[in-house]
RNA sequence: GCUCAUAUAGCUCAGGGGUAGAGCACUUCAUUGGUAAUGAAGAGGUCAUCGGUUCAAUUCCGAUUAUGAGCUCCA
């Protein structure tokens, strides 16, 4: 007799066991044809499933998120089934769901190319046509086991023996039709819930991952519960991928790498202006929050890394170089320098917090496949301090902290922002007592700011754990930057002292903190976030002036250099070219603004002004059109143009 | 680093066992114009690097380097 509970308080009896299509269908037929799958008191249980006691139970529609990930759960299933039927051979390992997708990692003996998933697109197309019923039986591990003997499907056993709790007797197989996939569910009653998909990549991967195993192709795919939400998805993809900042490196001639420094970037005149305004922006935000700036040598001495503990847990990540039988590094971080400064003198806790910035250039070996443009590079710069200070001190400056982070944030146009706080890693230096005091008193700061986060579990520093801070770009992407790591371990081994109020000496705590992170990551994202449309203080050029004909040279010059004595970044376009032509031109290199100079203009002493929008401003004056852009600069990011 | 793919003019790309082509950009000439492409001519490439096969390799094969996608989100 179970009593079914509904989300909304409502309840229904029924007088004998029920599956959840049966409950669906008592509320209503529309409800039973649109029900996907469900959960009882929490657990996800398929439509066929039976309720025997009583649940509160919730029916998965397409409407929700659960039901989407099904529908992607389901057509990771379905790869299965087409790609069994076009290639019987085939042996299929695992088929999760992922962020906005699902993917299959398949062993086969040749590499599939982007016809053949051209072809199991389209078996999979004809297989939801059919409408099948995917049909779900309980099985006990021999019979599972023996299943997927018969079928050759060596990596299903393996996940039964290996993976599978030896105490779980009851393995849930779905039969597509002849196919059958073993999965802990729940999946979709029926093939027609599955229309809205695509398969978007072939890929290699290994078996769970490792280096050393079984070489397996994965197939990735998207699946949305409509067809708009398809579209609105491949839209989205192929936004993103016009955004692509290396693209806008070439076409705006801002910067370019070669093969003799992979990783590291030639910054070209235009991509170094950008550079140059974000590093100058953030040193006057540093002086203004009470930070000193320092400089320090790029390569120093082993020993010096022996005893920061980097040369143990970090050389992989570094490069080294010698020099009469001295090996060196080349630093991959600022802080052990920053400790040697601060070792420079006896400091008192009067003089704590100390706050010691450096814009400093860091290279660090990242192995050569994870190299990506701007965004992974081995040689970078960041805008790096690190914050000499008592215990006491964590909190407040944990909370000024943010808020300066977040007056950045928004001068660059980003206002969602995500917290993550990550805590010991496996590779780790210190002692256990040490972490624990470090993560309850970042925790407790973190608290403090009243912000919202999450926990990042074994992503800390190897020295200490951290707040990381993401930020969410124009078209939702989620991008980590600013970061606040906590380090009792440094100053300690490198002996940082301070003299105490009672006369004592101790150690004090070191705040390891970024706001842009990585200048060249930085300016990677703000390029896609803007799609290439900086705003006006950040363009390389921000006003172009172009003579109309020959005779209005001379007029155009003397505007250009009034202008550029304003300190705008001006250039100016004196070719023998039709106006259109060069509005073309600097149109398309995104200059915010363009000022024809015609006869009329000329003789009146005035400007015609338009923007990279195709806005006309119609004439105006010098002082007028300073003004302006003054007024805009001052915005920073803040402005909506695009 | 590993898997797969790619590498041809400054850029975007076509081509193909007998040493290469387009568009844009560039240079020159004509044109002096009013808000997203004036016309004509010209110049420009050791076809990534190093080997191998071949009478002959930019093309086929191998290695190297770089670049791209992926390699974590567990049946």
């Amino acid at each position: 007799m179970p009593v079914i509970t509904l989300p909304d308080g409502s309840q229904r009896i029924f007088d004998k066991p029920v599956t959840l299509y049966e409950v669906a269908a008592d509320i209503g037929a529309g409800l039973a044809k649109a029900t996907i799958a469900g959960s009882a008191n929490g657990n996800p249980i398929d439509a066929s499933d039976l309720i025997t006691e009583d649940s509160n139970v919730v029916i998965f529609t397409s409407k929700s998120e659960e039901g989407v990930e099904i529908i992607r759960h389901s057509c990771a299933h379905l790869i299965g089934h087409a790609v069994k039927q076009l290639y019987p051979t085939a042996k299929m390992a695992i088929g999760p769901v992922i962020e906005e997708g699902f993917y299959y990692d398949i062993e086969y003996e040749r590499t599939f190319t982007p016809e053949d998933v051209d072809k199991i697109e389209a078996r999979m197309k004809e297989l939801i046509n059919t409408g099948y019923d995917v049909v779900k039986q309980w099985a006990t591990r021999d019979e599972a086991i023996a299943t997927f003997k018969e079928r050759g499907e060596s990596y299903k056993i393996e996940i039964i023996e290996q993976d599978i709790p030896k105490d779980q007797e009851r393995i849930g197989l779905y039969h597509h039709e002849e196919y059958t996939d073993m999965c802990r569910g729940p999946h979709v009653p029926n093939t027609s819930f599955l229309k809205n998909f695509k398969l978007t990549k072939v890929s290699g991967s290994y078996w769970r991952g490792k280096a050393e195993n079984q070489v397996l192709q994965r197939i990735y795919g998207t699946a949305w519960a409509s067809k708009k939400d398809l579209n609105a998805y491949v839209t989205r993809m192929e936004e993103a991928s016009k955004r692509d900042h290396r693209k806008f490196g070439k076409k705006y001639d801002l910067f370019h790498l070669q093969e003799e420094a992979p990783g590291m970037v030639f910054w070209h005149d235009k991509g170094w202006t950008i550079y140059q305004t974000i590093e100058s922006y953030m040193r006057s935000k540093l002086k203004a929050n009470d930070y000193q700036e320092v400089k320090t040598p790029q390569i120093l001495d082993r020993s010096l890394w022996e005893k920061s503990g980097h040369w143990d847990k970090y050389a992989e990540n570094m490069f080294t170089t010698g020099s009469e039988e001295r090996t060196y590094a080349i630093k991959p971080m600022n802080c052990p320098c920053h400790v040697q400064i601060y070792n420079h003198g006896l400091h008192s806790y009067r003089e704590l917090p100390l706050r010691m910035a450096e814009f400093g250039s860091c290279h660090r070996n990242e192995a050569s496949g994870t190299l990506h443009g701007l965004m992974r590079v081995r040689n970078f710069v960041q805008d790096d301090a690190h914050i000499f200070c008592t215990e006491d001190q964590i909190e407040s400056e944990v909370g000024s902290f943010v808020e300066f982070l977040q007056e950045v944030y928004s001068d660059f146009g980003f206002t969602d922002i995500e917290v993550f706080l990550s805590t010991r890693p496996e590779k780790r230096v210190g002692a256990e007592s040490l972490w624990d005091k470090a993560e309850t008193s970042l925790e407790a700061a973190l608290n403090a700011t009243g912000l919202k986060w999450s926990l990042n579990a074994g992503d800390g520093a190897f020295y200490g754990p951290k707040i990381d801070f993401s930020l969410r770009d124009s078209i939702g992407r989620s991008w980590q930057l600013g970061t606040m790591q906590l380090d009792f371990m440094m100053p300690d081994r490198l002996g940082a002292i301070y003299v105490a109020e009672d006369n004592t000496r101790k150690t004090p705590v070191m705040l390891h903190r970024a706001i842009l992170g990585s200048l060249e990551r930085f300016i990677g994202v703000v390029l896609e976030h803007y799609a290439g449309n900086l705003p006006t203080w950040l363009s390389p050029v921000q006003i172009v002036v172009m003579s109309l004909t020959d005779r209005t040279k001379e007029y155009a010059r003397e505007v250009s250099s009034a202008l550029k004595k304003q300190g705008f970044r001006v250039e100016t376009d004196l070719r023998n070219e039709k106006i259109g032509f060069k509005i073309r031109t600097h149109t398309l290199q995104r200059v915010p603004y363009m000022l024809v100079l015609g006869d009329r203009e000329a003789e009146q002493n005035v400007l015609a002004v338009r923007t990279r929008n195709g806005e006309d401003l119609g004439v105006m004056s010098l002082e007028d059109l300073v003004a302006k852009v003054d007024q805009e600069i001052a915005q920073k990011g803040k402005t909506t143009d695009s």
